[in-house]
DNA sequence: CGTCTCGTTGAGAGTTTTCAATGTAAGTGG
DNA sequence: CCACTTACATTGAAAACTCTCAACGAGACG
């Protein structure tokens, strides 16, 4: 159940085996159904999520009814949406299960608890977090310098699994493209 | 000299007099003119940059020769190429003054020694790259989801002052959009 | 004064979207 | 197990948006 947690929070920081019997105390587990809504734009977002199994998206719907994927979450990711998370606002953020997942909840309170009596962790979300910087950089530039062949194309290079597990309707919203494109551009 | 970071620092966490006499021994003063260079694509991204005073841009090139501004920076911003910075990596990334500017210039050693000197650094890095994600998260979905015109006038909303300080060509950079359409957009 | 940078405008070209129709696979209830 | 619905992918044609290229004008600067 925290083998994905601790295989992650490993790749990073060095964990006592007093770290590891005490970690499970701050997290909560949920298990979500395919479609199964974790948090709604309007709500607050009150936990940090890390998925242990199965696939989550975080997603914005603008006024015409159209989804916009921010992030593909599978095992290993954190989900969330960090502004409401951070700062008490109401989260635009909607994040749903793409497949039957089991998560955990990490709760702002036991998150800043955590930080606290594991100092490690601190450290943790920073490179964490730093990353992730690193990783939207990246997206950011392609998406403001690249065709949405070479976007698409360079997904798969990333991800080179994407495709069999993610349909691409979904590939498309996430990379800001049609899902009409994408079929255009495997036709060639 | 001194006085922009400590201000920065102090949105984010407390100093103690101690820390404040300390941490300038980590920095590295430098000024630029405008158009100097700061880092170039291929070189290794050794320091962190805070803007003291001034402005600075940084962005990819492109096979065409186009530049692809990923950051525009004035006081109180950090800049670098971070993935190069943290994983001893090639920098994709240039970075220059658009003003004659003052930064201040934080060694990976430094950086890392500093963190573990004064232990809040850690909390202040945490928290600015937990809100950089936020901001990039905002750009990404701006980026993919709305037009030209909205995110141009999106980016006015966030920021009002910049069309005054920043060339409108570099805005398009930044946008990913051309300087064409933005006077288009003026135009109405 | 000449050069360089920056912004504006016009016309045509290119990419991607939109809308609509069709096909296929998967999932559900009788 | 079949019939029906739903989800997803493909294809075509027209429309929309943005870019490209080119010309021109204004202001800054040495």
């Amino acid at each position: 159940m925290f083998d994905e947690l601790y295989q992650q929070l490993e790749e990073k920081i060095s964990l006592s085996e007093k770290d590891k019997n005490c970690i499970p105390n701050f997290f909560e587990t949920k298990f979500l159904r395919k479609k199964q809504l974790l948090l709604q734009a309007g709500e607050y977002c009150r936990t940090l999520a890390f998925v242990s199994t199965g696939a989550l998206k975080s997603y914005t719907i603008d006024e015409k009814g159209i989804e916009h994927i921010s992030l593909l979450a599978w095992e290993g990711w954190w989900v969330s949406d960090f502004k409401s998370f951070i700062s008490d606002e109401k989260a635009i953020l909607f994040i749903d299960a793409i497949e039957d997942s089991e998560i955990l909840l990490l709760s702002k309170s036991n998150y800043e608890q955590l930080l606290i009596e594991v100092p490690s962790m601190e450290r943790y979300f920073r490179i964490l977090y730093q990353n992730s910087l690193v990783t939207k950089d990246r997206r950011l530039i392609s998406s403001n310098t690249y065709t949405a062949e070479e976007k698409y194309n360079h997904l798969l290079k990333m991800y080179p699994f994407i495709s069999q597990r993610i349909p691409q309707i979904l590939i498309a919203s996430y990379l800001g493209i049609t899902t009409e494109t994408i079929s255009r551009i495997k036709k060639g």
